[in-house]
DNA sequence: TTGCTAATTAGCAATTGATGCAGATAAGGT
DNA sequence: ACCTTATCTGCATCAATTGCTAATTAGCAA
């Protein structure tokens, strides 16, 4: 995801209106690599902003998700979680605490079984304890 | 998962009742590839025994997913999906109709980029066009 | 600066997928 | 055949998300 700065031209140029609630929540989800849930991001901008609506923050979210600037992501926990790191690369789930991790893997797997299938879009979830969790088990 | 015969035995050394609900679900489930969601099954399970509770679906599903018959898949259609193939796979998923396809992949995808994380279980989701949906778009 | 117009916000209702609950029922061991 | 206990059904509830609308406001233009 681009800067505030440039998502605000570029959110203009676009004939959609730079609020300070999207201006919020544009800071709040630069560089943020917590993969963040739509409640989570309004209890964050809540802080912030008291009185922002959890429907504003759904709309901002669906606007960056469809101009390209963040991802959605389904990794079991119930609800969307949005990423705005939106290179290529796929997601760690630990089982102990939840937390999402960005992975790169070295090349895309090669599928088997399947001929007619055009592929466009593969998507890795990994499962398993991050170093924190392992830790403690561990001391258990 | 197992044919219906042996779930019955399986149930009933569990302690579990096996009832004429549950001996439909078994057939219905037992060698289908289409993961079918909580509400389709129940669909299908309606038109031969009218009167079935969605309830009664959701809580045999849950069940054998507990006991390890079948896996319940995440592929963003919003609803859970369930796949009595519980071997090690994964998933093709159509864009066009929606469908779901079971895939082998030659290996498993090494992953880079994460240190202190012990996976435990990986799963992909590949996007795309299968053949009939691929055939579709290219005659209109 | 002021005004205009369309986009946005907030709040609440509605929807969907899934689970909790309880009384009536039925499986299956004895 | 009986009795205990799991199961079934129907309904209420819940959580995540989206639809709807009146009031507000951004941002362009005069």
């Amino acid at each position: 995801m681009r800067s505030p700065e440039e998502l605000t031209v570029a959110f203009r140029s676009a004939g959609l209106k730079v609020t300070p609630q999207r201006q919020l929540l544009f800071r709040l989800l630069h560089d943020n690599s917590s993969h963040p849930t739509a409640d989570s991001l309004h209890s964050a901008a809540t802080a912030v902003m008291p009185g922002i609506s959890l429907r504003t923050v759904y709309q901002t979210l669906t606007d960056l998700a469809e101009m390209g600037e963040l991802q959605s992501i389904e990794v079991g926990s119930g609800s969307l979680r949005f990423d705005p790191n939106v290179s290529d690369h796929h997601h760690a789930v630990c089982d102990g605490c939840g937390d999402v991790h960005d992975v790169y893997v070295s090349k895309a797997p090669v599928l088997r079984g399947l001929d007619d299938f055009s592929v466009s879009d593969a998507h890795i979830v990994y499962r398993g304890q991050c170093g924190a969790c392992s830790a403690l088990v561990a001391t258990k």
